[in-house]
DNA sequence: GATCGAAGGCCGGAAGACCACACCTTTACT
DNA sequence: AGTAAAGGTGTGGTCTTCCGGCCTTCGATC
């Protein structure tokens, strides 16, 4: 009946995917906003002790009211990643001690899979457009970020910070702020789930070989040997998750 | 300047990506759910004739009041998408013509490429993992759906039809609610850029290949050659685009 | 033919998110 | 001393969303 059933879906009368069912909630502009400058202040991408722009600037750059936007500001001030100075001159920093991070929630946790199918999933476009796409300049300083990354080896903050600038970087060679966006969202989940586990000096080792592959395959413009380089990467640290957390 | 600039960023004092504060545009709930059953919709995972599950209990689904979801409806309803009969044993149905597709908007064509890039990821995250992952009752269903697409060479409406569920079909083989809800997205936006271009048999029967070449792939359970082939078919609709619209 | 129940169609109030705008306070530079 | 640039504060209004009750329609059943 099962296969009946199926196999008349495929003929005309479908049934629906359940995801089209499921749960529309929209996070308020608030909400989104503290996500964005979180994540990117977690992810480094906003240097610990760097400015962010003035309120009344950026309220306008990210399209929503100077009180919304205090509102997340505020937030971010309550949990310590960013602070502001009064005057001429001040404005708001982000923390040079960043808080540390929370745990993972359960929330998170119960959807790791699906977390980590998405990020595979962008770091394959990015492996294949950046393939295409990326120029010698682009090039360069990502090798930069790969010395830091050899050198960070024994360092895991280190490590993972220039990691994630170096996936970032990638996508901003695909020259698509589509997948910049898209990428920094995923490395931020995966920052949540990876946190908090051990990655001995072995592992990332291995990790860097892979990165060093990724960029050769980048720079010789060949996107189906930087997809497979990419697939490993990022299935290899999925498999490490699978082995600690539940559902795995 | 530039190179030294670039240089300083990679070693530490980064410059933030511009996507970090692009404009924050949150959906209202009710866009949202507007655009959710629209695309479904579109593109006929909700059957022209079916029927949508009764308000109260849609409501409760979506997460959202009945009001809100109202509201949807009704915009639904305006458009000429779906209709309503009221009494017991009336509800919500798909308009059985449906109304014709409005032209792709400005916004929709200045981001072309950007959708298509990010298209392209989804697909290629979805080729690895149904190789992986998807069994043999799904591709059962997937060859029968090609068998479709075969004979609707002559047709574009229809071969589109099959071509959407073939696609979402396999993101529903990947087990990963998220990447199907990424993929009905992308195939919407992508049925707004190509409801409009000519597709002359001779370019479905290319496509079609590639389509079996996929399902072969997938079968055996081979990531790498199924996203070699996943890749070669998204970017030939691609350079047909860019043959096509501006900025190409 | 009367009744019931399930469906869509309505309405009003409460709560909250967001915005626009005006004004205050602090502080550094000139 | 004055000015300009930054964060800090407050008010009121609009729009969205939610909650919950009530009405209308109409097939099915008694």
């Amino acid at each position: 009946m099962d296969e009946v059933e199926a196999r008349t879906a495929a003929a005309g009368t479908l049934t629906p995917p359940d995801a089209v069912f499921a749960p529309v909630r929209s996070q308020t502009a608030f909400e989104e906003t503290v996500d964005r400058l979180g994540t990117a202040i977690k992810l480094g991408l906003l240097a610990p002790g760097s400015q962010l722009p003035a309120e009344r600037e950026l309220c306008g750059k990210l399209g929503i009211a100077r009180s919304t936007l205090r509102q997340a500001l505020t937030a971010l001030t309550q949990s310590g990643h960013v602070f502001a100075t009064r005057g001429r001159g001040g404005g708001t920093f982000v923390s040079d001690p960043q808080p540390p991070a929370d745990p993972p929630s359960a929330q998170m946790l119960a959807k790791w899979r699906e977390t980590c199918d998405h990020r595979l999933a962008i770091e394959l476009g990015v492996a294949v457009l950046a393939a295409e796409r990326a120029e010698r300049a682009d090039l360069d300083v990502l090798d930069d970020v790969a010395r830091m990354l050899e050198a960070a080896i024994e360092d895991f903050a280190a490590y993972r910070q220039a990691d994630i600038r170096l996936h970032v970087g990638l996508a901003e060679a695909t020259r698509s702020d589509r997948l910049v966006r898209d990428m920094t969202e995923a490395q931020g989940a995966m920052t949540d789930l990876i946190g908090y586990i051990a990655h001995p000096p072995t592992v990332l080792a291995s990790s860097n070989a892979q990165h060093r592959q990724l960029l050769a395959a980048v720079r010789e413009g060949e996107p189906v040997r930087a997809v497979r380089v990419m697939s490993e990467h990022v299935q290899a640290t999925e498999h490490i998750l699978a082995g600690l957390l539940p559902g795995g």
